[in-house]
DNA sequence: TTTCTGTTATACTTTATATATAACAGATGA
DNA sequence: TCATCTGTTATATATAAAGTATAACAGAAA
């Protein structure tokens, strides 16, 4: 797995591994149907608990990232995504209205701020491994 | 004052407190040199302890928006504020990279992603109280 | 039957959040 | 001088979040 914890971070682990995981199916690196690691494994992969782990996975099958069936174990959801909701315009508008506000105070134009959001989004989803067949 | 506190979030009280002070800064409904209430006076009109309220000034303050001096109180730094820092800039890039991955996945396009984020930057620093003076 | 799976339950520790109360020293205004 | 307001510090308490540890269960697979 390409998963990376910092142990050190304020962040709190299962909020990284849920970001990492979202990250990984925006950027293709994760694909529809693709198959995660146990709760157990990944645990004692990354060095955490299966609970940790769990409740990342919990997380994303509520918002519908993820599947969770009794053979295939945890996949990468293949019936379609969620759609974009009201509850992620709000959580998004207020997340950057915070972060335009602080930028803007130190002196970051409107230019730079898009610009920086541009290629963050870029980023995200170009990934090396995909190919364009 | 205009900020409001949502007791039901589950957002820190005190992180929506500096949140809303950084964008009182951000639109100009609060100016370089403005007094700010006191801890104890703003925390009986939000309904909150001082403390809490402490601990957004005393963010702010070690952030650089903010003075507490003996005799002025509490006021809005009037000597220049913080640059764009490395540290702001990777903050920046974790939780956009976070939100654009979300928001690609859910079907939002990369035309979309920037027009909301240019039009939260300009909702955020344009406010009504501004004159053109 | 053994092993692996997600799941649930219980218990525990640590940290974060928030409040309550009190006290102190500097500054202010009557 | 005296009362009041300021930020600040200290102590204590309560609640919730985060993370770990251990165990057990039932379904599926080899």
């Amino acid at each position: 797995m390409f998963i990376e914890i910092d142990m050190q971070s304020e962040i709190p682990l299962y909020t990284q591994l849920a970001d990492q995981l979202i990250e990984g199916i925006a950027s293709g690196q994760l694909k529809p149907g693709d198959p995660l690691p146990s709760v157990r494994s990944l645990g004692a992969d990354l060095g955490i608990n299966l609970h940790t782990v769990n409740k990342a996975y919990q997380t994303l099958k509520q918002e519908g990232f993820l599947d969770i069936h009794r053979k295939q174990g945890v996949i990468v959801r293949s019936g379609g995504m969620p759609p974009i909701t009201d509850e992620f315009l709000r959580r998004m508008g207020r997340q950057v209205k915070s972060l335009a506000a602080e930028a803007a105070i130190r002196g970051m134009n409107e230019e730079d701020f898009v610009r920086k959001c541009t290629e963050t989004y870029r980023s995200t989803i170009n990934f090396s491994g995909g190919d364009g067949s």
